[in-house]
DNA sequence: TATCGTTATGTATATTAATTCCTATCGGGA
DNA sequence: TCCCGATAGGAATTAATATACATAACGATA
């Protein structure tokens, strides 16, 4: 994320992430959790997200159990044996969740170019830092 | 952060953090790093802002060494010795660094209300979940 | 019904991060 | 000059995470 061109400051830029929480501190549904979610939909099988995601199936599987505990409805429907050895798909649920943060966070990307850009301009103005 | 009214799902809400990368993955300031900075400009201190925290002096130390290893400038100007044992005061750029990185946390609090309200009007929405 | 690849899990090992514990240095003020 | 409390930093211990490994259940299909 982050654009050139005074929204960053020589090789640095800003980066963020953003989480489904409860309370407070206690996550619900970590960015890792929801991007796995993505690959999953995309992919339809754990151990192929987990695989492109480089992580282990027990980390991903794990993180799905978490998640299953914590929200307070289904997101996966998870098959095994068939030809295939097995599938996991989103629910209707799930994969509106995922749509929804997909398109949050390419709402946030967009507000964010002109926050980072705001940003930078005070970074690179800062004294003696006009080099 | 996240307001009521439409921007949570029962007492599920948004969570977001910043921070300054470099590279892919290359984390040049958390924003663990960048609380203990601003922290540390209230307090005058590592010790205190540490505590304040809830980290061990230990780990905000190494944060501090972390940080001036990866950042192009001083960001804080440590004191050793005197009456109160010693002190720990934020450089120019520090200061005005941590400045930005307040000003951009509440730009994107704006910006997030906006964003959130729409993703939670969503969520709100998913199939079966009118409840 | 034998096969194959995935899901399902426990356990053990490895890796990484954080805390705890020490010991030293520093320097203004009493 | 000595003291106090903060900075400095090495080393060991503990905690938290992740990976590796091993084994089982599954079930559509050839």
């Amino acid at each position: 994320m982050a654009g050139p061109e005074g929204s960053r400051y020589y090789d640095i830029f800003l980066n963020y992430s953003v989480w489904l929480e409860a309370r407070r501190e206690s996550i619900v549904i970590s960015a890792e959790g929801l991007k796995l979610l993505d690959e999953i939909r995309q992919e339809g099988s754990i151990v192929t997200a987990a695989r492109k995601m480089g992580i282990s199936y027990r980390k991903a599987w794990g993180l799905l159990k978490e998640v299953e505990n914590l929200i307070g409805f289904p997101l996966v429907e998870k098959h095994r044996g068939g030809a295939a050895g097995g599938k996991t798909t989103l629910t209707t649920e799930g994969s509106e969740l995922v749509s929804a943060y997909d398109e949050l966070n390419s709402d946030i990307d967009v507000a964010m170019k002109g926050i980072a850009k705001k940003f930078f301009r005070k970074i690179n103005r800062m004294s003696g830092h006009e080099k």
